[in-house]
DNA sequence: AAATATACGGAACCATGGTTCCGTTTGTCA
DNA sequence: TGACAAACGGAACCATGGTTCCGTATATTT
């Protein structure tokens, strides 16, 4: 896969992802093979020469995106002195990017075992990322000091499902309100 | 529908409502037509008499879920005095119940404007009966003076998302820790 | 420029699961 | 108890969407 990949190869693989990631942001988890192909200007059989399945490319696009949030926490970490700041501001870009994006609102549900593995370093990129923010904040004693790296993830969790269930319209759910709730709630007031 | 029916039609009715519960609870929005006809002991062609669609079923059910949760809050109301008890215990309540349910954890998702409209009472009943918890805590100043009742649905939603999640098992997801979370945030704490 | 491995396109395939159809059965009523 | 409307069962139907297959095209190499 490496070492020599011919030149029309490489250029498709390419546009395949990002053909890939604009259907699944636009379409979640049920973004079409057929319609990524199409949106590629590739037939459905090179799609699948360069991802043998689904699971495959929904791995592949977790993990960049996972990677685009680390690399994004990381620079919150660095630029934002205010370690509260530095927490509230990374969740709500967090969130802002998921309120555009489909996919990433419902990867806990897209992420089959299969995928996870994949994404998996990417996951652990993220952790971290968050780690330092975290440890930081409940330093400064701005944060609860039970507070938890994977409360993260639990939580965007709901708020990306939030935001889905919103989408479809049955009936409104206000995500920004649970989000200001949530921060309100786990931000420590020094008395 | 209600004047006459005939004796067969109405206990096959009760069957299929039966299986179908029995099935959505265990498998979420995709239990099968198939599945729940033959649980109920009845040809799919008897199923799709009594329930044009599988969306009129859901609604169905969403309808007598939402039903017995605003009776169990209303008993909350009368038999708990405790303000804070009674919104706490009646949420807890209600988090219990939907960790058991897969169909009620996804319910945000399953329901389509289409079930929806049947489940409205239902859903309005709901809202009148935690509206009357939340008023009495917050006069009694042990709830946020801003929170409103359709925080609940909204929590819920992202709560069962998070439940759903943690099934799948790709990762786990700790709703618990995120209810509790969740009920210290919205805690009014009086000084 | 010919030879060959690689890659490509997209029609066809197949599994899944909701829905329909129609010949048969059963409850009800006179 | 016969007649008929109402209800039943379940095989067949159909749409959807992932996946495979194979004849054709193209990059690379000598």
């Amino acid at each position: 896969m490496a070492t020599t990949m011919r030149s029309d190869a490489l250029r498709n693989r390419q546009l395949i992802l990002d053909a890939a990631r604009a259907a699944f942001t636009e379409h979640g988890e049920d973004a079409q093979m057929d319609d990524i192909a199409r949106r590629a200007g590739v037939g459905v059989g090179t799609l699948y020469r360069h991802f043998r399945t689904k699971e495959m490319l929904v791995g592949e696009l977790i993990h960049v995106k996972l990677s685009d949030f680390a690399e994004a926490v990381r620079r919150k970490f660095e630029e934002e002195s205010d370690p509260w700041a530095a927490f509230e501001g990374g969740l709500r870009e967090q969130t802002d990017v998921m309120a555009r994006d489909a996919a990433h609102q419902r990867m806990p549900f897209a992420a089959t075992p299969e995928a996870m593995q994949r994404a998996e370093p990417a996951v652990r990129e993220l952790r971290e990322a968050w780690g330092k923010v975290i440890e930081r904040a409940k330093e400064a004693g701005v944060l609860r000091q039970d507070f938890e790296v994977d409360d993260i993830r639990t939580f965007m969790c709901g708020l990306g499902s939030m935001m889905a269930a919103d989408a479809q319209g049955a009936m409104p759910y206000d995500w920004r309100r649970q989000l200001d709730l949530f921060l309100d709630g786990v931000r420590a007031t020094r008395h």
